[in-house]
RNA sequence: GUCCCCAUCGUCUAGAGGCCUAGGACGUCGCCCUUUCAAGGCGAUAACAUGGGUUCGAAUCCCAUUGGGGACGCCA
């Protein structure tokens, strides 16, 4: 038995992932299988090394480590898709040789002129497969000419595709609901759907256990298995995580970042026992468990299938409890570590060292370094001659240009905030002095930047989220 | 819009036809303990979406409706 979690680096490193990797993990250890680490980079847009390293780090944080992957290696690698782009590639080809999968030329334009006229017909496919019975001698042309192209699967155009669900049990799917899927793209990397199934294969995973989200398109890897003549692994499709309103849980409205959890000082034990009983329960309902109790009880037959909504008050209270239960000596170890781990400490103190005379003066003026606070009510955030509504709007960008900033350090943030001037309008020392009370809750602090840096992204993203949300008009 | 999934207290859930006048936990609200605040103890609040079947019997099975969610990318 071999199962595998499949993050694609791109972004912080998200709950969901944690999520997944869990019950994988779980259901392997059950069973004595094996649990592989697969990043899925084919994304060159997106993919980064540091996201790559920042998943790593959080899953392992949380104590979710793997027997294979890019990093401890195993006998299936290598276990990044970036390095492997040779093996999709042959796949493909072999499709193609086999008319199975054909080469199409459809531009940009042509697919959002499909893709209108489908949605005017109120039909789900865009893509509608002009491309699929080209004559050889112009495909050949074509290709000769150099043209931009990619590959596509060619689906059956009648009958339907059966999709076996580990929890739900057979969901059958019109084939004229699928699209010619994209197997390789035009620069030359494969799509998640080829990558997938091809590394599924070779990697002998045995159950493949994801998100939901992943339902609609499972029938056209169904499909991909049989075109291999492979047989399918089982699927196991996993509730989705919730916002408060029970859309998919979203950086919008939750904090997803497990970095955002790690440095507000969630323990790793009290998140993962927080997210076993996210859709899972034990047999004797225990609210407290070990990641060892929940692999000795573990079982698909106790989820349960809506999606659960990603309650902080009750990840609240649990880590509490697991507080609560600490040593006195062990709460020690456990400060020590968060707050003065990793340097931390070494990172705050040359900032406040200018402006402290006596080391007691230390506390008072970093509580924001370290512990989370309400966000201050409008009247305090706002600067004089300053309407609300423009704040809130300013923020709003704001929020957003934090989120996309990739290396979160001093000039990143720098560049961002003077860019946002620029784009919300408001005066810059307004404008920075509302994101300074969003992320510190002081009017007097260190240098903004720097003090946003060593902060932490997640942590500042929380914060200016929850400002915005206080300015709401 | 089209397709798919889901449906028990506000939230996480137990419940696999009679054990259910539906249990536990978080939250909320009381009371107790207490120099304060927590924690802790006790109690209260609150749900089987609706309508049809099937059955001696349905929260549990089937169908429809409604509601919610997801997908419809050369992102994963």
């Amino acid at each position: 038995m071999r199962v595998r979690v499949a993050p694609s680096p791109t972004g912080d490193p998200h709950v969901g992932t944690a999520y997944i990797a869990l019950f994988n993990k779980a259901f392997a250890e059950k069973h004595g299988g094996r649990f592989v680490l697969r990043i899925e980079d084919t994304d060159q847009k997106r993919s980064t090394a540091e996201s790559e390293q920042a998943i790593f780090d959080s899953l392992r944080w949380l104590g979710l480590d793997w027997h294979e992957g890019p990093d401890v290696g195993g006998p299936y690698g290598p276990y990044r898709q970036s390095e492997r782009t040779e093996i999709y590639r042959a796949h493909a080809q072999r499709l193609v040789d086999e008319g199975r999968a054909y080469h199409c030329f459809a531009t940009a334009e042509e697919l959002a002129e499909m893709r209108e006229t489908a949605l005017a017909e109120g039909r789900r496919t865009a893509y509608d497969r002009r491309y699929r019975d080209l004559p050889r001698e112009e495909v050949e042309r074509r290709l000769a000419a150099g043209e931009s192209h990619v590959i596509r699967l060619k689906m059956p155009l009648g009958g339907s595709t059966r999709v076996k669900d580990g929890l739900r049990g057979g969901i059958d799917i019109d084939n004229a609901e699928l699209d010619d899927q994209i197997l390789l793209k035009s620069d030359g990397f494969p799509t998640y759907h080829l990558a997938n199934v091809v590394d599924d294969h070779l990697m002998e995973i045995t159950h493949v256990i994801r998100a939901e989200e992943w339902i609609p398109s499972t029938p056209k890897h169904v499909l991909l298995y049989e075109a291999f003549g492979w047989q399918a692994p089982v699927f196991i499709h996993l509730p989705l995580l919730r916002n408060k309103d029970k859309t998919k849980i979203s950086k919008r409205k939750n904090p997803v970042s497990l970095e955002y959890y790690r440095t507000t000082g969630y323990l790793p034990e009290a998140m993962l026992n927080f997210l076993g009983r996210m859709g899972w329960s034990m047999p004797d309902e225990a609210e407290k468990f070990d990641y060892a109790q929940m692999v000795e009880h573990f079982d698909f037959g106790r989820m349960s299938l809506g999606g659960p909504i990603f309650d902080l008050d009750k990840l609240d209270w649990l880590n509490g409890m697991y507080i609560r239960e600490l040593e006195p000596e062990a709460l020690v170890a456990r400060l020590q570590s968060w707050l003065l781990g990793s340097g931390y400490l070494a990172e705050v103190a040359p900032l406040v060292r200018e402006r402290i005379k006596r080391l007691g003066d230390f506390v008072p003026s970093t509580t924001f370094f370290f512990g989370p606070f309400d966000a201050l009510p409008p009247e305090q955030l706002l600067p004089k001659k300053v309407e609300q509504a423009d704040a809130y709007k300013a923020m709003k960008s704001v929020t957003d240009a934090i989120d996309a900033v990739a290396t979160w350090d001093e000039a990143s943030i720098e560049a961002t905030l003077r860019e946002q001037v620029e784009v919300t309008g408001l005066k810059l020392r307004d404008l920075f002095m509302i994101v300074r009370l969003a992320v510190t809750g002081q009017k007097a602090t260190p240098p903004l930047f720097e003090s946003m840096a060593v902060i932490g992204k997640a942590r500042c993203q929380y914060r200016l989220r929850e400002a915005t949300h206080a300015l709401k008009p």
